[in-house]
DNA sequence: CAGCATCCTGATCGATACTG
DNA sequence: CAGTATCGATCAGGATGCTG
């Protein structure tokens, strides 16, 4: 690490506290269905549900309801029956998608 | 997120699941961990104790051997007295880092 | 200085069952 | 289909005290 310093002004004293953000992208799938979302598109709940095949549908629930209120995914409603719901993400959402899609992909590689 | 769909080719079916290292990012302080090893270089366990203010030393202390056992971070113990340890990312933790930082960053910003 | 061991609390997750 | 409610289990995190 003594060479290519990637950014030597980043405010170590601003980042070290957990914000609220941190906070919500640290609970399980938080980041996965951010990523998620932004690769696939608007997404219903019963895809989401399918795709991570061993999350309860309480902590799905939660954890979308947090990425909602936190501005990151949108969610859209239509008076249909039977009901649909899709989930997109916001613009605050996908640019927290930019940022998240090389590290998970990142991750995938250096698990195999 | 109808325009740049950053990389549609992403393996949704891999990502998914939570993998040995997503998980230990989602652990207290781990990405912020990674982010400042990478910007500050080698760093005492007394220096990073000190930057994150509220953070216990069992709880530290854990999560630098969770980082260290992962091939994220490397220990590097001097024989002096009064002992010296310094940990610096390996070549995997410098990656992860490139990877990190800009979300930190991100971060940094939409919280204020 | 740089931790580790222990105990304990509380947050988080999941299973199950039920609803508009 | 798309959830919510409730409950119990688990686990991570923090406080304290001690060590090489």
């Amino acid at each position: 690490m003594t060479e290519t310093p990637s950014s030597t002004n980043i405010d170590m004293d601003c980042l070290c506290p957990l914000g609220d953000v941190m906070d919500l992208l640290s609970r399980r799938y938080a980041m996965q269905l951010v990523c998620m979302v932004d690769v696939i598109g608007p997404a219903r709940y019963g895809d989401i549900e399918e795709t991570f095949e061993d999350v309860s549908s309480s902590t799905l629930s939660t954890r979308l309801d947090e990425l909602v209120e936190a501005g990151i995914l949108a969610r859209e409603q239509y008076a249909e029956i039977p009901p649909r719901v899709e989930y997109e993400l916001t613009e605050t959402g996908e640019e927290l998608g930019q940022h998240l899609e090389p590290l998970l992909k990142w991750v995938e590689e250096i698990e195999e």
